[in-house]
DNA sequence: ATTTATATATGACAAATATCAGTTATCTAT
DNA sequence: ATAGATAACTGATATTTGTCATATATAAAT
């Protein structure tokens, strides 16, 4: 694997294509490539970060702390997407904490080439604020859907999203492996809740499971559910 | 009030403090001065915005439409604010829907104005990059009080976010009025659990409310309702 | 391989919220 | 000012979801 910026694939997925030769060398020089095993912290609500993440291979979960002491899932960020962007371009801590699902290694890229950029060079920040409003959009949805759709329908949503997002193996299992806790944590809800319903939707023939491990053997019903189309 | 964009005390709010005299100059020529009705629909879900609306005087509601019909609420916009910018940015079809909620007047900068701004002016997409980063954020806090919080300590944060964005008259009471079913699609709740639990902060002298007015009594206690501070 | 810890699962029950029905108040239009 | 329409409100009840207790399965550690 590269560590040269100019060959890496990953900067074709982010803002980081817009970047020149000079530049994306001038990043490989001072990036420091950082790995993080399964469960480790990348940065936590309130950091103050120092350059963003981008991750070459693996999972990130981006994830809030409630008064009630629950972490809601805000989202996922695995190859070729960027973690931290927003803390650093709203020169703000950050307001999410990030854990790596599994083992992780990403590209840090220090600020103030991000900041550099920002001031300098149009289709960066053109690029990144496709990225933020695409962002903004998926947030838009969650938000309806979270506060409109009972717990059954979120779960077979969650379902949906996460193997189209992160591909099944060769039985057919998604690749991505959650605890039934983190699953509760997406769709906010208790974790008995969760468990509960990924048994119905079990008994209805639309999943199965291998401890961790959940397999879709009805996508289209699954997914009609998950849209709320039918109970 | 004065038509001309250089003049325009709203421009200070939003990127457009960044345009160039000559670009003020040129939207001004180019510009629309908009009207809307309180009810009018500004724009809908999915349609193809041919450019972004400041908002000088009133309130608009940005809300979705859940596959069950409700209408949740997503963010308020008022003076010096901008609607239709994620959609005008990322090139894509309104994912909201856009509707005064009392009488508005607003300008109407065209798509192209914003596109070329986007190409040329880094400090323009900066600024609407940390206006997306801000919004980003915003969501993801209402993602968490929405999925974490029971129903009255929402509408508790929500009477207070709303008096503080918009202010209250010289009684005392909010300006912005919303009716149940308005406030009851913010929480993402029944429209009748809405009104049993104003009626609970009313028996709790923490509010009182006159029609479709309402006035915080009780700001301290509230406020920490609305934190998850107690119950 | 056996113990220990942790995660998953299920039942019984409690709490929160939604739904339906019906009443009263407020707004709107003539 | 009055009639009709719409919104606000309240009670009774159903449904959904959360909590607590406990059992079973899985993973981790010696």
């Amino acid at each position: 694997m590269s560590n040269k910026c100019e060959k890496c694939i990953v900067k074709k997925f982010t803002g980081l294509q817009t970047l020149s030769s000079e530049q994306l060398k001038c990043i490989s020089d001072g990036k420091v490539t950082r790995s993080f095993k399964k469960g480790d912290v990348i940065f936590d609500e309130g950091d103050h970060l120092k350059g963003i993440y981008c991750v070459r291979y693996g999972i990130a979960k981006l994830s809030k702390l409630s008064t009630n002491g629950k972490d809601q899932i805000i989202k996922f960020v695995s190859n070729g997407e960027v973690l931290g962007q927003r803390s650093v371009i709203a020169q703000e801590p950050a307001n999410l904490r990030a854990v790596a699902v599994n083992d992780m290694d990403s590209c840090f890229i220090p600020k103030n080439i991000i900041l550099e950029n920002l001031q300098n060079n149009a289709s960066f920040t053109l690029e990144l604020l496709q990225n933020l409003a695409h962002e903004l959009k998926e947030a838009d949805d969650v938000i309806v859907n979270i506060s409109q759709k009972p717990v059954k329908n979120r779960i077979a949503e969650t379902l949906i999203h996460l193997e189209d997002s992160f591909g099944v193996d060769h039985d057919g299992f998604m690749i991505i492996q959650l605890s039934r806790e983190d699953i509760s944590n997406i769709v906010g809800t208790a974790t008995e809740s969760c468990i509960r319903m990924l048994s119905e939707l079990k008994k209805e023939k639309l999943i199965e499971t291998s401890g961790k491990r959940i397999k879709i053997i009805n996508r289209n019903t699954l997914q009609k559910l998950g849209e709320g189309i039918q109970h």
